[in-house]
RNA sequence: GGUGGUAUAGCCAAGUGGUAAGGCAGUGGUCUGCAAAACCGUGAUCGCCGGUUCGACUCCGGUUACCACCUCCA
């Protein structure tokens, strides 16, 4: 039985979706003014991960994600980088594109822009003034939150209080348009030319933060949903007004499940662009190129944890996908060499059916990665033992094979192949050492183990002859 | 100040009212010409104080430290 945890209630519910064997989810994108950090990937990675094993467990999941490519800081960045609005957002769309799909991240099923849904955005707050929810002050749009009565729950703040702070930090000029500190902006007016703007019943402007995503789940998902993610940062305000816009739009109950994930922290510290302590996706992959280690890295962590992040945790990730890699490897090369009964063995296939039930109850339980990846190594550990008999069953093997490949996709990690070679020179020095283990010649084989090990080339002798990896 | 979260072996990190998964490192062994890899074995009483209980790391109260949100931020 699958439990997730509810940011709304902050308990583990059964998850029950609103159609049976049908999920609608929605994770909230990037805001396309620059490279992702690796904060930003991470959500992607966990949400991606959680999309995988919904259907690894055998729902459909319609996946809508956005990307803002509107607003101030689309309209500095153009202005600093000598674009337009359009051309910076269509530059870093690209970036993430790459980024994603460099980490293993499944582009979402539908993918919208915020400039994409106008007509609809200016529909949705048309309805809202209508319905008494919204009031416009000289081009702006607000919206009544204190009217909505189930406001700031998910985000577990004290009205009052939040009264109290928001107060404290508005500028004057705002101040007097709101009736309410608390109320939020649907739509800002535009006065400035030469800058983003649209046409609407209330003047030239531009949507508020929050309306792009409440409109694009109607839109494409419908009034309710099952699942709704993004970083915990998000909680409020950002998703206790797409909540107050939407339901009060729809009268529906917005979302069933509201999942939060944890920040990416280098040195305990959130990592975040106001603080400057990021690295971007981009920067780290063009100087570390093992995308699959980074991706491991994002989803072992259980997505509402926080993440560590250093060279430290990235060598141990590192080490750790190696260990699962070199398994497949090892049991896979031995398949392919030797000509083997294609055959079961009853008692390796009951202990890979436990293996298997095992991950399910992990991940069942909130996505519990660090035990789903637990259970894998159980299944790494299988597979050497089984790697060292004499007697390997080809059915069985490739059950075992199949099954480290299809728990690890669910984490990211597509393809566990060798996909290094070795080059020409290197090719030779190898070949030379086989023909000196040949000879017995060991003080040779054993200084050309060492030339290849000075060019980053670890070699090891097995049973089926030598064998080699990159260090 | 309010709210949410975290504190478990050298490090990363699961977990349950009944004497603590997994990975890394270390260490002993098997294997190996040597090595590596792999396999087998090996270590913690769970921030602190108090309570409930036959029994708590797991429940309750308090306390300390750290993080996050309350402003755009995944």
């Amino acid at each position: 039985m699958l439990k997730v945890y509810n940011t709304y209630t902050l308990t583990k519910e059964t998850f029950n979706p609103i159609t049976p064997g049908h999920i609608k989810m929605y994770v909230c994108g990037p805001t396309v003014y620059n490279y992702i950090h690796l904060g930003n990937a991470r959500s992607a990675s966990a949400f991606d991960t959680i999309r995988r094993y919904l259907t690894y467990r055998g729902y459909q999941v319609d996946y809508v994600s956005n990307f803002t490519d509107l607003g101030d800081k689309v309209i500095q960045q153009a202005q600093k980088e000598g674009l337009t609005e359009a051309q910076l957002a269509q530059k870093y769309e690209m970036a993430f594109d790459q980024d994603t799909a460099k980490l293993n991240i499944i582009p979402a099923t539908v993918r919208s822009k915020a400039t994409e849904v106008m007509t609809e955005i200016i529909d949705f707050v048309t309805d809202l003034l209508e319905k008494g929810y919204a009031y416009e002050v000289e081009g702006d749009v607000y919206f009544r939150a204190r009217k909505f009565s189930n406001y700031g729950i998910l985000s577990h703040q004290n009205l009052n209080e939040m009264e109290e702070n928001a107060a404290g930090r508005l500028n004057a000029q705002e101040a007097l348009r709101k009736e309410d500190p608390i109320d939020f902006a649907l739509w800002k007016g535009e006065h400035r030319s030469g800058v983003q703007a649209w046409s609407s019943p209330w003047g030239f402007g531009r949507p508020g933060w929050h309306i792009e995503c409440s409109v694009m789940i109607d839109k494409y998902l419908g009034p309710a949903i099952d699942l709704h993610g993004g970083g915990i940062d998000l909680a409020f305000p950002h998703h206790t007004n797409e909540i107050a816009q939407s339901e009060t739009h729809s009268g529906e109950e917005f979302v069933r499940y509201w999942l939060h994930n944890g920040f990416v922290n280098v040195n305990q510290e959130k990592m975040s662009k106001s603080l400057g302590n990021f690295t971007t996706v981009h920067e780290l992959l063009s100087q570390y190129s093992d995308a699959q280690t980074l991706r491991f890295l994002l989803t072992k962590t259980h997505y509402r944890r926080p993440i560590n992040y250093s060279d430290t945790t990235l060598e141990q990730a590192q080490i750790e996908l190696d260990r699962i890699r070199r398994a497949y490897r090892r049991l896979a090369k031995r398949v392919a060499v030797e000509s083997i009964k294609d055959s079961t063995d009853a008692a390796v296939e009951e202990q890979l059916k436990l293996i298997k039930a095992d991950f399910m109850d992990a991940m069942d339980d909130d996505f519990n990665t660090e035990n789903g990846l637990a259970v894998i190594f159980e299944l790494v550990t299988l597979i050497n033992q089984y790697a060292d008999q004499n007697s390997l069953q080809l059915a069985t093997a490739h059950h075992l094979l199949d099954a480290l490949q299809t728990l690890t996709s669910i984490f990211g990690i597509d393809n566990l192949e060798l996909k290094e070679s070795l080059n020409e020179e290197e090719q030779q020095l190898l070949d030379a050492r086989a023909q000196a283990r040949l000879m017995k010649d060991f003080t040779a084989s054993d200084r050309l183990r060492d030339e290849l090990l000075a060019k980053g080339v670890v070699v090891r002798d097995t049973v089926q002859g030598q064998e080699w990896e990159r260090k």
